[in-house]
DNA sequence: ATAGAATCATGCAAAATTGGATGGCTGAAT
DNA sequence: ATTCAGCCATCCAATTTTGCATGATTCTAT
């Protein structure tokens, strides 16, 4: 009769396609999961999802169970954020949802800006592209390159930063000029990350485009290009910030800036520590905003 | 971090506004719920009710808690129904919730016609005034005298009583004629259901009505009218069903019709117990129609 | 083919949760 | 004033739930 429990297993399995790693996201054992699915598919009598060797499907019958508890899910979110409102002190975890660019880059010293300002905070970075549902609680705060038309999310803020190409002085030295795009060597994002900016870009503007090298992990990428293997896009902020040995390579046109928003919850903005942090990320962008 | 029991263990403290019955309505014990709300105050630094004798009392601060674990209930109801979606034969448990006298008056034999098509179905049959929430549900259909215009509930069928005064033929003989309201010793309802229909009907009509009896029992109510105590306001349908003895008094106005409507949560119509319930439901109230 | 890596299911001991009994408290009725 | 009935908190034994280790299975890659 706990229909609560088995909505919430049965969620974790659907949205993670695992017994497995649906136990890792509830925080119990793959057992534990596997158990509990076993006794709700006895109970309602039908198999919700088909085992095999990647992990669990859902059944078509099955489908019917998401919406419900994909709500319950999202008002589960509710009640945590719900739970916070009242928090006297400015303290517990922040979750900073960011592509992989900008967590490397910026939010490592943002961090520290709030361990100054709020040692009781403790910042939690979600470097990645996954879409993760903020109405739901999976983070507190996004960093987006796209605004979201979701009517339970609030777009905070916006930033814009001026690309450009980038490369060490030594690599760019043996550029000719002027240079085309597919004169360079370029470093970018691989699979999984290969839809992230500035990728999909380069795939439209050069014909059969291939990275000279690709990683998933940015500061890998930002380690070959200070060795001079190529050249990447990055903002101007970023380049004259960590490494002053690079130089802009003129490619002809002037990059479109990059644009970022800050998106959280509505409800979230009641929460005292992530309005905390909201607000001093705010504060950053305007700041380096010029 | 499990906050689905939390919420779901605090809106059941909330809405029963008690550990007991908390406890009861969950199915655990009240030790139980008592550890659960503690360490859910605990968890989020406040407190949560204030215990007295009379129970426990929602404090100002945690009024915030309530709409999130609400909507957590209904779609816990939601999720609920979907499972029953595709049960392959009509079987379980199906709760009807209705005024007290229509319950006692007709959902028993209508229970026998159900037993007799659909052995594997248990009807629960909850007597009660009280507003049962069918979007959480609380109980699957719900028979009332108003309808219903929450955007979540349907309106599913409707029927009208022709209502009479009904007394014993011994005491309907001893009363003066023409008869008027005042001259009748009346049957009706008394706390906590003295809102219930016809004696607010009752009280409008009679200066300083004082029923001669009341009960908070239908059935006590019908032994009393059958005694010849006093008369009752009952459909003629009921009238003649039971109790041939019984002769309608003449006030001289014909009484408005009593009005039924059964209602259900939209979803339910899809599962398919309910579905069956329901369609034999409106046949009878069709048939008796006349 | 065959080894391998990933999955979910199962057996069993350990840990967490539970509920019954009990105690303390408070306000109402005698 | 005192009993009393109802409430919630606490203690401890019993049950349930859990997780680890292992097994069975299936598809992939060599």
């Amino acid at each position: 009769m706990d229909s609560w429990d088995d909505a919430q297993t049965f969620l974790a399995v659907t949205e993670e396609r695992s017994f497995s790693r649906a136990a890792a996201k509830l925080g119990v054992g793959q057992p534990t999961v596997s158990r509990r699915i076993a006794s709700l598919e006895e109970k309602i009598g039908l198999q919700l999802f088909r085992r095999g060797r990647g992990g669990a499907e859902l059944t078509d019958e099955a489908q019917g169970l998401v919406p419900a508890a994909e709500q319950m899910a999202r008002w589960a979110a509710e009640f945590v954020r719900s739970t916070s409102v009242h928090e006297s002190s400015i303290s517990g975890t922040v979750r900073i949802a960011a592509p992989p660019g900008v967590a490397v880059e910026h939010l490592g010293t943002f961090a520290k800006k709030i361990k100054a300002l709020h040692p009781n905070v403790t910042l939690e970075v979600i470097a990645g592209v996954e879409h993760l549902d903020l109405t739901r609680g999976a983070a507190d705060i996004a960093i987006r390159t796209r605004p979201s038309n979701e009517p339970e999310l609030v777009i905070l803020g916006q930033a814009k930063n001026s690309l450009g190409v980038y490369a060490h002085a030594d690599y760019a030295a043996n550029l000719p000029t002027p240079c085309s795009w597919s004169d360079i060597d370029w470093i970018t994002w691989c699979r999984p990350f290969d839809a992230v900016a500035p990728r999909p870009m380069l795939e439209r503007l050069i014909d059969d485009f291939e990275p000279a090298f690709a990683s998933d992990d940015y500061l890998v990428q930002k380690s070959a290009l200070a060795s001079g293997l190529g050249a990447m896009i990055i903002s101007g902020l970023e380049a004259e910030r960590h490494h002053e040995d690079l130089v802009e390579v003129d490619v002809g046109v002037k990059l479109p800036d990059s644009e970022f928003y800050v998106i959280a919850a509505k409800s979230s903005q009641s929460v005292p520590r992530i309005q905390a942090i909201v607000s001093m990320l705010l504060e950053e962008i305007s700041s380096s905003k010029k």
